[in-house]
RNA sequence: CUGGGUGUGGCUCAGUUUGGUAGAGUGCUUGGUUCGGGACCAAGAGGCCGGAGGUUCAAAUCCUCUCACUCAGACCA
């Protein structure tokens, strides 16, 4: 027989990474590109996965007292500039609007890149007194910074993202606040998106304009590199006294209240890709799959094989289980290369036989393997099928983060590990001075990701100076 | 912002060196045969070759300018 053809082909993630994850997006169609660079149509498919994530974190977010607002979508230049580090931080990548009409502005207005600003001149009107705090905060908007170079999902000019705003009587509440916020989102990536991720602490160098700690979560992507897929910043009183924001607390003294702010973006969807993806195209964790299950009829044009399959369609929606029955004319190996390239982690293949025998096919994307089962109790079936899709996902995924972990001393001991064993992440002490930070990233190429002070650096030297460590940085090359 | 690359049917590209009627594959439409891993046959629709200017009897092809996208850096979720 003559070499099948496939309708289309990926490029090898071996071979080329970024055409990989172009291909990727482009044929599981995820995103179409628009006149305007960096800002992309995110379709239908890529923007269900969106919403189930939205969903999941929502309801964490809920459930932890937050309320959502939603803000405009412009700030005055004058509003903008009031905390100092926050305009330098972010005035080279906003963009402005500087017309109503035909009039020229006063005051030009920047399309927001994050909205600090303006929940604190909200706040600043509307906290008064202790029993007006704590307000916590969260919205789901777009924003926009003006990127030089864009990648889908990844960096766009535009992109969707979470924004939590919170403010709170105390610098310890608010420090609380702030890495439960980093908590719910690494067992989200952890538990949902099966996607493992380190927590730390961001250098002062790479901390958010205007914060005071930036906690970051770090997945390791699969050429190797390092992609934050969220983030808390802690404010302590800055925002507050830059704004004036003040109130009355319980010794009728005026003083000023601390902030937080955290969030995630439709970055995660890039994630989930660079993640789990593989040659034949994605693959999507359970709990955010548009679709779960997809059933393919085998011989639909066979008597009782569609009926069959719709009906098995209702059992398992009625179980619960996102599902589609795809009964296209399209040939059933046509479909099945489909559905794999769009990452659904169940297929179900039901043709004559099976249902002569009262069973059907089930397959996973994630191992490939393929079970003959009993159409009876199919839901319950397919609902264990996908909480292994999930684990199984997660224990790749971490498989490959460790195999690409290394531990050093020494610059070239850095330069040695990524060489010989490839990108990754690599834990090193570090003295703590900015000098040391970017000369790692001149000799060896990787960045200080976050500071992690899980593992003891007593006795440890700085990877750079040999002076003595005061913590542990995980370096890598980064998105 | 610096340095490469690419713009030709919906998509992927050939054709540009050496100017001479606009090409292929795939997708799409219709009809028929198929149907347990991307099937086959037949017919059909679809492009002023990124844009502007120039050279020429003649430009996708040569020259000048411009725009867009893309990749690798620096910067960033």
């Amino acid at each position: 027989m003559a070499e099948k053809k496939f309708v289309e082909e990926i490029t090898p993630m071996e071979q080329d990474f970024a055409q990989w994850y172009t291909d990727i997006v482009k044929k599981a169609e995820l995103i179409e590109y628009t006149s305007v660079k960096g800002c992309l149509v995110i379709r239908p498919y890529a923007y269900a996965v969106w919403e189930n994530i939205q969903k999941n974190l929502d309801g964490r977010f809920k459930a932890t007292g937050h309320e959502n607002v939603c803000m405009p979508m412009f700030i005055p230049e004058s509003l903008l500039q009031k905390e100092k580090d926050h305009v330098e931080g972010f005035a080279p990548e906003v963009a402005w609007v500087t017309h109503g009409g035909n009039e020229k502005l006063e005051d030009r207005l920047c399309v927001r890149p994050t909205s600090e600003t303006l929940f604190c001149e909200h706040y600043s009107n509307i906290i008064h007194s202790y029993r007006d705090l704590p307000k916590l905060y969260n919205q789901w908007v777009s924003v926009v910074r003006w990127e030089k170079t864009t990648r889908p999902f990844l960096r766009t000019r535009e992109f969707l993202w979470q924004e939590g705003h919170t403010i709170h009587a105390t610098a310890e509440e608010a420090i609380i606040e702030t890495k439960q916020m980093l908590d719910i989102y690494a067992d989200f990536c952890e538990r949902d998106l099966a996607i493992p991720v380190i927590k730390g602490r961001k250098t002062e160098s790479d901390k958010f304009a205007g914060a005071e700690a930036t906690y970051a979560i770090e997945a390791l992507m699969h050429d190797g590199k390092a992609l934050q897929a969220g983030t808390s910043h802690y404010f302590g009183d800055g925002f507050a006294k830059a704004f004036d924001i003040t109130y009355t607390n319980k010794e009728n003294k005026k003083v000023h209240p601390f902030q937080t702010s955290w969030g995630v973006t439709t970055r995660l969807i890039g994630a989930i890709i660079m993640t789990h993806g593989d040659d034949r195209g994605l693959v999507l964790p359970p709990a955010v799959a548009p679709i779960q299950a997809v059933i393919i009829p085998i011989a639909q044009h066979k008597e009782g094989v569609l009926t069959r399959c719709a009906a098995l369609k209702e059992e398992l929606a009625n179980a619960g289980i996102r599902v589609k029955l795809d009964d296209s004319d399209m040939s059933a190996g046509w479909k099945f290369s489909e559905y794999e390239m769009k990452g659904v982690p169940v297929r179900i293949e039901l043709g004559p036989r099976d249902i002569e025998a009262g069973n059907c096919v089930i397959v996973s994307r994630v191992t490939g393997e393929k079970k003959v089962v009993a159409l009876e109790n199919i839901g319950e079936t397919v609902k264990a099928a996908l909480e292994s899709a999930r684990d199984d996902m997660f224990a790749k995924a971490l498989a490959n983060r460790e195999a690409h972990t290394y531990s050093c001393d020494t610059i070239d001991e850095i330069k040695t590990a990524l060489e010989e064993k490839g990108d990754g992440f690599v834990f090193a002490p570090w003295c703590g001075c900015e000098e040391c930070e970017d000369e790692v990233k001149a000799q060896a190429g990787v960045g200080s990701r976050c500071i992690y002070d899980e593992i003891s650096v007593e006795g440890k030297k700085c990877v750079c100076c040999g002076k003595d460590a005061i913590h542990n940085v995980v370096w890598a090359k980064a998105y």
